[in-house]
DNA sequence: AGGTATTCACATGAAACTATTCTCTGAGTTAGG
DNA sequence: TAACTCAGAGAATAGTTTCATGTGAATACCTGT
């Protein structure tokens, strides 16, 4: 019976005409053919780098704009660009990005070291040598390729923030050392404050040229989408109306591309599941609900066990803002109940700061004068996930 | 009344510790010549 | 004698504990009127 419907499901799915021609146009990764308003800073940027082509050591360059507004495609796509073109003209040149947010391989100085050592054809074991021996055998490894290597550092600010500025003063005084290679360090951001929690030494260096990348406002997003819009859909699916509202839905979001992208790309993806063939209004509305709902669960089931211990104890206070004191109780009778171990409340209170970082929680510092200073918590849940999460936890701890 | 000192209940910071995973090194063991 | 095995030392890392210090304002306590 079962497998009777299923049958059906699949044949119906395959038979069923998709209203994409190429989801993957919508897709964070995708590089498209050119940047539509990015041309000032493509030109900018490619006029920095040209030296490279010359053999001619460039500026280390920093860049820094909120998410979404293109920083990484227009680097990948200039990166792209101008190894092609040294490949050509036979100019020795050699462009590592490393995301060191998404790649969790280089969240620390020797995991970065290591990546990049190994970028260039060395192995370096996971773990097991002290982090100056994995630098030496990167400078090595740099130097015996006798060229000029740009490192793109994609969310810098992670980096520092976990291992502090020592890695960036390493690198961007390495050509110093270096015989035969020259490199060259692009670090991008999209902490606006970030250039200024730096060493002024590292500072210096590191920004040689300043680049900042602007929001999108509205206007420029609806062409984005539009172009993309005509890429991934069949023709008449995605009306300008549709690409419109998503644009202007985006934009008062502080023109995130990324973000718009993904509202239509659900959008779309629920219609064809509908079975609708055209793209409507209603259908944006569901998807940001979507995009949403999964953010969250998202990231509530992927935090580590005594963190969702943590918020499973807000959530069973239920209710009117608590103090980390009242969560600190909950958390641990439930912990002894539940047969976990019980962390010290400093550690709760920090578990805490991170739920509300995450924006799962919220947490108000209140002095409440004579009797003490504490936060109040309270949790900051879209309702549609509320019952969600509720049973994952309860589930998790028995409860 | 006005001013100062206390006090509470944590917040925040820094350093040290723990468990795990992994490499390197050199001593001991084994198998083949 | 060369190849292999294995234990011990040393690293990196995430997660945590320990110890120390900071914090904001309601209240308690003084002081002089």
């Amino acid at each position: 019976m079962i497998q009777k419907t299923l049958d059906n499901l699949f044949e119906e799915f395959l038979t069923k005409e998709s209203i994409f021609t190429c989801k993957g146009a919508l897709q964070a990764k995708y590089q498209p053919k050119n940047l539509l308003h990015r041309e000032e800073l493509v030109k900018e940027l490619a006029s920095i780098l040209a030296p490279t082509l010359r053999d001619e050591l460039p500026s280390n360059i920093f860049i820094y704009g909120k998410t979404g507004t293109g920083k990484t495609s227009v680097i990948r796509w200039i990166a792209d660009q101008l190894s092609s073109k040294a490949g050509s003209i036979d100019v020795r040149l050699k462009i590592i990005y490393v995301n060191i947010k998404l790649d969790r391989v280089a969240d620390t100085e020797y995991r970065l070291f290591a990546y990049l050592g190994e970028q260039l054809g060395a192995t370096i074991p996971t773990t097991g040598l002290p982090t100056s021996h994995v630098f030496d055998v990167f400078k090595r490894e740099v130097d015996a390729k006798d060229s000029t290597i740009i490192v793109i550092l994609d969310e810098v600010d992670r980096l520092i923030s976990k291992t502090g500025d020592e890695v960036l003063y390493n690198l961007t005084r390495m050509t110093g050392d270096l015989k035969h290679s020259k490199v060259c360090i692009i670090g991008i951001t999209n902490d606006l404050k970030f250039l200024d929690t730096l060493d002024p030494r590292v500072r210096s260096s590191l920004s040689e040229e300043e680049i900042l990348f602007p929001p999108y406002n509205a206007l420029q997003l609806r062409d984005i989408l539009a172009r993309r819009a005509e890429i991934a859909f069949k023709s008449g699916v995605v009306d300008q109306a549709v690409v419109r509202k998503c644009a202007a839905r985006a934009a008062r979001e502080h023109g995130d591309a990324r973000k718009a992208l993904d509202l239509l790309r659900v959008a779309g993806e629920i219609a064809e599941r509908a079975g609708d063939t055209k793209v409507v209004e209603k259908h944006l509305d569901i998807a940001e609900d979507r995009i949403d709902f999964d953010r969250v669960l998202e990231t509530v089931k992927s935090q580590p066990r005594q963190s969702k211990a943590v918020l499973f104890s807000i959530m069973r206070l239920n209710g009117e803002e608590v103090t980390t004191g009242d969560v600190y109780d909950t958390y641990r009778h439930m912990c002894m109940n539940s047969g976990l171990s019980v962390l010290t409340q400093r550690r709760v209170s920090d578990l805490i700061s991170e739920l509300d970082m995450l924006g799962i929680v919220s947490a108000k510092k209140k002095s409440l004068g004579r009797y003490g200073r504490t936060r109040f918590i309270s949790l900051h849940l879209p309702s549609v996930v509320h019952g969600n999460i509720h049973e994952v936890l309860s589930s998790e701890f028995g409860m």
